[in-house]
DNA sequence: TGTTGTATCTACCTACTGATAGATATATTC
DNA sequence: GAATATATCTATCAGTAGGTAGATACAACA
């Protein structure tokens, strides 16, 4: 992977958590990074390229922090915390998850996004309940792993999204107590 | 209010709520009524005014209903379904929350705006709450009226936007799923 | 009758968008 | 040395964006 695309996928994320992907611009992008927007056209022809790297590079980051958490032997509480904490660190930079963000373009992406960010939530809720299921007996909710690992990832989306506008980290908070509130 | 007025704002509306605001251009909402973009601004004459007006309508249809549910005696349980029911309506159409769908897009929005959408959330919580603390017998969760407001609320908003990327409804299903298991 | 307010139009502006064509330079490979 | 791949540039395109100026039509009102 060249230094150039890295550079490029770099800010180009950092943009999309902020802004969206329609916020995003060849132009404003090349700008920032000191070349022509046709250069940048040259890495990612079309912008839909341009998505579909980022959420491909948007996933592995994320999933390969989800192994290392779930190698780590430790407690249900603690993995589930530290899987939490990624949400707390998008949040403490004012930003959404940027799956979360382009979830909310769904609409302009191509199909291929579209696919590529269902996958993302579905593997993020399929690592969440193997966890629920490993540990089960630190479980005390009577809903389903399956529901639970649901109700979390979509809830910690939410509170990204409703906690920014507020400018508060208050629903982040609550979703982390009410995941507390399942423990034994 | 002017039944042009009226029009536009229903038509972008149901833009937004599919497309964002950036989704949504005042030519495209002129070339559907059948006027031209600069009579679009004759009762909008930013963006950011119909955006205002699109808050302030959208919250005032969403509190009227919240006003009737919540003074038609009854249950907590028939109440808050019938709360979550205004989701579930939202989601069969394929769209978001439109205010959800503006809280992605808050940095490019005025602040006007902003502290428009932040009351909408805290309006909906204040709600929520004040029914949980109502029927506070009905309850079984250790956790606070408060704290399951802002779960409950941030937790429907996320499973919206992850559903509809998904083409389902089960991240709803499961938020609504937890409200009972709040229940005695 | 003349004035004012409402609602629309035509015409236009500047700025920006994603995207393309084709030239150029450099480095690598055969 | 010639050919190729990589990476960048200049220049440009058609389309769209939000927004404005100024004319027009019409109705209500003084």
């Amino acid at each position: 992977m060249s230094d150039r695309r890295n550079k490029l996928e770099d800010l180009a994320q950092q943009v999309v958590q902020q802004n969206g992907l329609k916020g995003l611009s060849f132009r404003t992008l090349a700008d920032e990074i000191g070349i022509k927007s046709s250069s940048v056209h040259y890495y990612f022809p079309e912008k839909s390229d341009l998505a579909q790297a980022l959420i491909a590079r948007y996933s592995e980051t994320i999933f390969e922090r989800l192994e290392a958490i779930a190698k780590n032997p430790n407690t249900l509480q603690k993995k589930v915390l530290a899987f939490i904490a990624i949400f707390e660190q998008v949040a403490k930079d004012e930003k959404l998850c940027m799956c979360g963000m382009m979830a909310a373009e769904v609409e302009s992406l191509s199909t291929a996004n579209r696919d590529a960010l269902s996958d993302f939530f579905s593997g993020m809720e399929r690592w969440l309940t193997s966890q629920l299921v490993e540990h089960a007996e630190e479980l005390s909710s009577q809903l389903s792993p399956t529901k639970l690992a649901k109700i979390l990832i979509s809830g910690l989306e939410g509170a990204l999204l409703v906690d920014r506008v507020a400018g508060t980290n208050q629903r982040l908070k609550a979703q982390k107590e009410l995941f507390l509130s399942w423990l034994v």
